[in-house]
DNA sequence: TGTGACATGTAATATGTTACATGATTGA
DNA sequence: TCAATCATGTAACATATTACATGTCACA
């Protein structure tokens, strides 16, 4: 019983994929990322492969070969030891940089806003509410489509909660700017 | 006129930094990261002095070396070409994943909720909460001491509109759970 | 019969992290 | 004078990305 060493974000959400899918293929998992609304991960198979890999080395899953006609598969199974693992990652207590302000790459550019000049500086603002907009419309339709699954649901309505508050922060920057 | 690739969102970061706070020594730069309330980059040290090499090769910024005492010490000045790549980086258009839905850790956790057992899921949602709130205090009072610096009070504002609006959600999902 | 999607993987590459090393300066 | 902090840097390491390689399958 040595390591038990954290999961990294990557890893933590291939073992909670694989225990919210059930026995699966390593591609299944790797499709959940590529469909994702939220393009972090790229869902690349030279990262998915890899950690697969690395996480079946460390006994937190098991691959069975399942071969379905001429086909090359595995089928990734979750060990108890994934399962320890998975909680390890989930649970509380959660990290600060878990709970605490989440990262954005507008709110960083925002940061830099003054080293634009001041038509150029509307002109960000413009297009940055359009497009947080469009993807604020997106997200209300995924949030539709997610309706059958429960936990996806939820995920698509945070999405769409993180994309509401920042447009409307967005706004008010534009307010401010168009005064001076 | 060749070059002219892309920056990363740290390089990005820095120039900004550089642009912002004048010429000034990699340290200062450094400070900015291991000040700041996201914690997204460690701001470490072998993240920013290669960094700053790598901009300097590529002819973004000249470092003038500038001894005060018998300690060794550089000035950073940023170049009319890292001006330019610092505004290509800073201008619209925004890829996707700039404006569209950010990364949450917390968001990413509350996708495999569903593996813990009803009892940690409430726990874990009231300690999420509680944490929330408690990120969104050092962001309100964070706000209050970027008073005099409208750019970095925006970036405060954004963060406890963030916080907010992750805490509503939070709330409303372990309201959910309750009633089960 | 061939074109594109499915599926698994590897190689080169980039970049950020921790840990370490070095020396200057400040203040108790 | 001793410790902590300032300031610059390097080395080993982990891991994600893009691009490539390979072969199967469905379908037009």
């Amino acid at each position: 019983m040595a390591g038990a060493r954290q999961l990294t974000e990557l890893e933590g959400c291939v073992l909670g994929n694989l225990k919210v899918l059930g026995p699966c293929t390593p591609y299944a998992i790797r499709r959940e990322f590529l469909a994702s609304t939220t393009p972090y991960w790229s869902g690349s198979a030279g990262a998915i492969y890899p950690l697969v890999k690395r996480l079946e080395r460390q006994g937190l899953l098991r691959s069975e070969s399942h071969a379905t006609g001429k086909r090359r598969s595995k089928r990734l199974v979750l060990t108890p030891a994934g399962q320890r693992a998975l909680l390890g990652w989930l649970r509380p207590p959660f990290p600060d940089w878990v709970v605490g302000v989440p990262p954005d790459p507008l709110r960083t550019r925002l940061r830099f806003l003054g080293a634009l000049p001041a038509v150029e500086q509307t002109k960000f603002l413009a297009d940055a509410e359009r497009q947080i907009q469009f993807h604020l419309q997106a997200a209300e339709a995924d949030c539709e489509q997610q309706r059958d699954d429960l936990y996806a649901y939820r995920m698509a309505r945070g999405a769409v909660a993180a994309l509401k508050a920042r447009l409307e922060w967005v706004r008010e920057i534009a307010g401010d700017v168009k005064q001076e």
